[in-house]
DNA sequence: GTATATTTTTAAGTATGCTTAAATTTTAAA
DNA sequence: TTTAAAATTTAAGCATACTTAAAAATATAC
């Protein structure tokens, strides 16, 4: 009796693995709950049902786990997520802000067939146009080793921004305008305390950012030589 | 308080509206209720919820009918499919049967924005694949009058194909081997009896189809002269 | 280290969307 | 027209996915 799986379980697996692989951020139920806008009471009670179903290791008041099958699972909705993204960025046009809204309800439907055809069709990507890796067929992703948040980046180095995690419309619309675009060159001058911001060049305009914005973006240490002007080739080639 | 509106209720209204306008069926909860493989009883509970929602009128042991919201909302999902399915055959290239598919599923979670940006990119067709009409934005959809029931059709007369309406891999191979396609000219030769089948001759070649087969090919008389070859051009250019 | 605040869990309850079984109504047949 | 068959409705029940409120456990502050 395999009940098939809903759109709530794959948003909940989903940003367990998010919160866990790709933030950092911690996974206890309320984290979750919070972000999903529900109840920490529903997050604990899906996390119990989604452990029955050997998709999470879950112990009580400890954060959630996903298993090896939980986190297949995962994978495949980010595939489809990114694939429909790059999808309706590249071929329809679509707005950095749009693509995530639409994306993110297209990837609960999508069988792995017609993922498989838009990837066809796209050539295969290895990014999506935030800068995000896209999951093969089989679950495997190529994360880059050495990617941080450039909040956290070490001031006096050169980086090249690697991913734009944000999701609203401004922030987007200011990325763009700015040109801090997946694998613009920049560099940090200083990581100022109190209030939190990050100071960093880049195409010669000196740009200062607060920590909410520095935590979205996320840059690579670039080896040794001097970057000029704004490189708009993905690094992921 | 505004629920959102559920799969499940997207693929109700929608089955009664093609139950009643495509194709003239009953639309009596069991009717329904067998196309979508659930109970009569879960049917009756249904239409009672969507009355409520102002979506259905309902009379206990009548047939079911949508007011004027339901239909709007039937003819939006309607919309939603068939772009989708132009879609997918025209861009992707897939086959008959898994568009169809596919369609089912994504109908549910697309946005109205993203519908108009795939008639956008497909220069807004009128018609899908099977032939069937494509409502605008509004809902208005623009039904061939004259058409019939290939097995309905009187014998002795030329006709156009104007949809197939059947859904499996093999309905559609054979269409597709046969040129029966949408646009296609066929004559009527007999309308047989016990068991009912019906004749036809298309590219000069005589089938005989049964009944279940001639229920799925709608057909548009042709005025008065005779079709030479078969013409892949729809009708409604 | 104890008190307090935060978080998690449990408990009770709700709406949706189904099920099966029994009761009712309608339809069709004899 | 009375009866039998078929369909619909009602009733009771279940799983999912939530809610709020109270209880329990954990984390933090003093």
């Amino acid at each position: 009796m395999k009940s098939p799986i809903s759109i709530a379980t794959e948003n909940f697996i989903k940003t367990i693995y998010q919160f866990h692989r790709l933030k950092g951020q911690d996974t206890r139920p309320g984290s979750i709950a919070k972000e999903l806008e529900i109840s920490s009471a529903a997050a604990t009670d899906m996390a119990r049902k989604l452990a029955r179903k050997d998709l999470i290791e879950y112990e009580k008041y400890k954060a959630l786990r996903l298993t090896a099958s939980g986190e297949k699972m995962a994978l495949g909705i980010i595939r489809k997520h990114r694939l429909w993204e790059t999808f309706l960025f590249e071929v329809f046009g679509m707005g950095m802000h749009e693509i995530h809204r639409e994306a993110e309800l297209l990837e609960h439907l999508t069988s792995d067939f017609l993922a498989d055809r838009i990837s066809d069709f796209l050539g295969h990507p290895t990014t999506d146009p935030h800068g995000d890796p896209i999951p093969d067929p089989k679950g495997k992703i190529s994360e880059l080793p050495g990617t941080v948040l450039l909040s956290q980046a070490p001031a006096g180095m050169e980086y090249r921004i690697s991913r734009l995690s944000g999701s609203d419309e401004d922030f987007f619309d200011f990325c763009q305008t700015r040109g801090l675009t997946p694998g613009a060159g920049i560099s940090v001058k200083q990581q100022l305390q109190s209030p939190r911001m990050t100071e960093i060049e880049l195409n010669g305009t000196v740009l200062l950012l607060h920590s909410g914005m520095a935590q979205t973006l996320h840059v690579l240490p670039v080896p040794t030589t001097t970057i000029k002007g704004n490189l708009t080739v993905s690094q992921n080639c």
